[in-house]
RNA sequence: GUGGAUAUGGCCUAGUUGGUUAGGGCGCCAGAUUGUGGCUCUGGAGGUCGAGAGUUCGAAUCUCUCUAUCCACCCCA
């Protein structure tokens, strides 16, 4: 049996990679815009920096991370054995716990300073099920601003996303940017507990699994799909009702940012972010296409300041956010926005016979060097199909290099498009193509 | 983790109640007179019908097991 992909992962084959680079690109170029600059942080980290990170209750902690283990390790671990703490590794379910390890490490956030404003693109993994729009590998572009707790900074970096989707294509019509505020420690506890108990006393009315979130995650049980908890759900006390007086503040503030730049969006007091770390203002975008599968948000984040706090145990507010890449690619299609790139090929060369081969060879290398996209057939072709080749690959310009030419250190160059062909000396043929 | 579906040459697929050399389209390759592409025409190569076992005179087709993929739940980007 031949060996094949492991579950859930995608190649990147030539065509996806230029459109990935070109979302990437676009996301540098738009969000470079706003002071944010790329970083990399590595693929896996300790387990420790996500669980206390991300939080342990939560599901892509709790079972959706792929441990990443040494061989010796392994083995230690078989036998019963235990392994130091620094030897836990998870491969990284998602991007902001690393970022914010790397600011917290390399001091790039210091205290009074500027924020650290710095955006990450690559993998992340979880260990879920595959379906449409969901993958074990798969690709994000997301944010990161620590130091700045002001809720300009909340809106500027949504306003910078949307530009990032109109910039990349999406039809603005097809999507939603749905906002809220989560609370911070000062009123979060105490609304989650009262929340809590609204579930606790209607529990033989509700799910399993809303009784089983009444203490992991009590909030989660706004997005319940069940009718019977949905409605009961509806009764529920409201986010909006218990923030506290400077939560409701930033939360003002960042509306009335958005409104100022004309951003449209939906206030959805259910909307609840399933990460722990979230505080405060917390948004989601989400695209109703035919054909998206049932995976519709897009795009997410929020601000979270306690995070840093658990990562290093330095205070230090944060804001960010993730795209997801296939997600969007599939949102792109399913809006008929032609997104692949075309191949470049400057000019083929086409060998009449064996005997200009090692001069075609030659002359394709020195065009090469200075700076063309070149081709040559390496299948003793004949010269019919060479040019069928050269068609293929798009190429622009053929030089047909026969006995003739050769002998008078020149070829026939023939334009594609045009189909004029004229006599062009080997030392001329570079500027002749770019012309 | 749970549930549903699917698995036929590089890709898409036909295959009726099990019955001869598994059919088509795309793509690929080669020709259509002398050194030239995109269209058309002609010809050609390429398949142990996901893997293994079973039923049968006979299995792509029926049964079982396994594997993989897709879709949905859950969860998240």
């Amino acid at each position: 049996m031949a060996i094949q992909k492991p579950e859930g992962t995608e190649d990147l084959l030539p065509v996806d990679e230029r459109f990935y680079r070109h979302f990437v690109d676009t996301a540098a170029r738009v969000f470079g815009r706003y002071g944010y600059e790329p970083i990399e942080t590595p693929l896996f980290e300790q387990t420790e920096l996500f669980v206390r990170g991300i939080g342990e209750s939560t599901d892509v902690v709790g079972k959706e991370m792929f441990t990443a283990i040494s061989g010796n390790n392994l083995k230690t671990l078989l036998d019963g054995g235990k392994i130091r703490s620094k030897s836990r590794l998870s491969l990284r379910p998602e991007g902001t716990a690393g970022v914010v390890r790397a600011i917290a490490q390399h001091g790039l956030a210091p205290q009074g300073g500027a924020p650290a404003k710095l955006m990450y693109a690559g993998p992340m993994f979880r260990a879920e099920r595959p379906q449409k729009g969901r993958l074990r590998e798969f690709h994000q572009v997301g944010v990161e601003c620590i130091g700045a707790d002001a809720p300009s900074i909340d809106a500027e970096g949504i306003i910078m996303l949307m530009r990032f989707y109109e910039e990349i294509g999406l039809p603005r019509e097809n999507m939603r940017l749905l906002i809220n505020s989560m609370g911070d420690e000062a009123c979060r506890p105490a609304y989650r507990e009262s929340v809590r108990s609204y579930i606790m006393e209607h529990a033989s009315d509700m799910c399993e699994d809303c009784q089983r979130r009444a203490d992991i995650n009590p909030l989660r049980a706004f997005d319940c799909k069940e009718e019977g908890c949905s409605a009961i759900m509806a009764n529920a006390p409201k986010i909006p009702d218990a923030l506290c007086d400077s939560c409701k503040s930033h939360y003002e503030q960042v509306k009335a940012y958005l409104d100022a730049a004309g951003i449209e969006y939906i206030e959805d007091p259910t909307l609840v972010r399933g990460l722990d770390y979230y505080t405060r203002t917390v948004f989601e975008i989400q695209v109703d296409i035919e054909g998206m599968g049932s995976q519709s948000a897009i795009g997410g984040g929020g601000r979270y300041d306690g995070l840093m706090k658990e990562v290093s145990g330095k205070e230090a507010p944060g804001f960010g956010f993730a795209i997801g890449y296939e997600r969007c690619k599939i949102a792109l299609e399913a809006a008929g926005v032609e997104v692949a790139s075309q191949k470049q090929t400057d000019l083929f060369i086409a060998c009449v016979d064996d005997s200009t081969r090692a001069a075609g060879f030659m002359l394709a290398q020195q065009c090469r060097d200075a700076g063309l996209a070149v081709e040559i057939d390496h299948q003793n072709r004949s010269l019919k199909s060479q040019f069928k080749l050269a068609d293929k690959l798009g190429a622009a310009k053929v030089a047909v290099l026969g006995p003739d030419e050769a002998a008078n250190r020149q070829v026939s160059l023939r334009d594609m498009a045009t189909h004029e062909q004229q006599p062009v000396a080997f030392d001329e043929l570079v500027s002749a193509v770019r012309a």
